[in-house]
DNA sequence: CCTACAATCTGTAGCCACTACAGATGCAAG
DNA sequence: CTTGCATCTGTAGTGGCTACAGATTGTAGG
């Protein structure tokens, strides 16, 4: 199958196709006389596993980590790759938290009609 | 003063200093003789509003709106930009959430001295 | 006044994970 | 043989910095 049928099944433009053989992260495909890429089945799983890794929000360098782990079997190492990246989004969830509560404070304080100084510019000036 | 001075009064980095002066984000200071830059205390506050911002997890371009509805005083605005910002971080908070659940599904089905296949592995590659 | 050394200067390239072109080909149908 | 879409390569752009290299400026000590 051609390129383009690639992106269609899996949901992955054409361009970034290209982009992961140039980062190693899918392997070069065979090429027909006029150098177009011919991908197999093979292909299409390696993506399909990639899309959704990108999906859960894991790095091409840890996806290309997991790759590597799934083609020989090491579960538990994955086990641990996973454990770590599930760290990393509860600490932007954490840190997404504590921003919310500052936006919603700011603009809470910020009443229609208040005459006097803006709560929302004194806080970024560093005085709130 | 000069810019390690701002620079160590701000809490931002030289390099970051000059590329907000690039990007039209700080005023481009006077200079001496030999083009360093002088700084006075209007720039600080400018860049500790740009520092607050940024913590506050506003883009570049959100925060030229804001310096510029702080000089014309448009606190209605303000609160605008900053409802639409905080919109945006539950929105953020809200897919890492979904990330955060699907990865503790996949790490809870993942039980050590399982002989069959790797739930990881199975939900990376589509089948889970 | 001279030297050493720190601070600053400009310009460029790199990071991540793509995306968007331009301009040249390839390929299949009519 | 033409039309027209698909694909090719290569390069530049995105955001928000960061990290150099190599040149110059400023300043304190001798």
């Amino acid at each position: 199958m051609l390129i383009g049928k690639l992106a269609a099944e899996t949901g992955i433009h054409i361009e970034t196709i290209r982009y992961y053989e140039r980062v190693g992260l899918l392997a070069s495909p065979p090429r027909t006389r006029g150098r177009h890429r011919v991908y197999d089945e093979h292909h299409s799983q390696r993506l399909t596993f990639i899309r959704r890794s990108r999906e859960l929000g894991f790095s091409l360098d840890d996806i290309r980590t997991l790759l590597d782990l799934s083609d020989r079997k090491q579960d538990c190492a994955a086990r641990k790759v996973t454990l770590r990246h599930l760290d990393d989004v509860r600490g932007k969830i954490a840190s997404l938290k504590r921003l919310e509560k500052a936006l919603e404070n700011m603009t809470e304080a910020c009443t229609p009609g208040d005459q006097k100084s803006c709560p929302i510019f004194d806080a970024l000036s560093g005085r709130g």
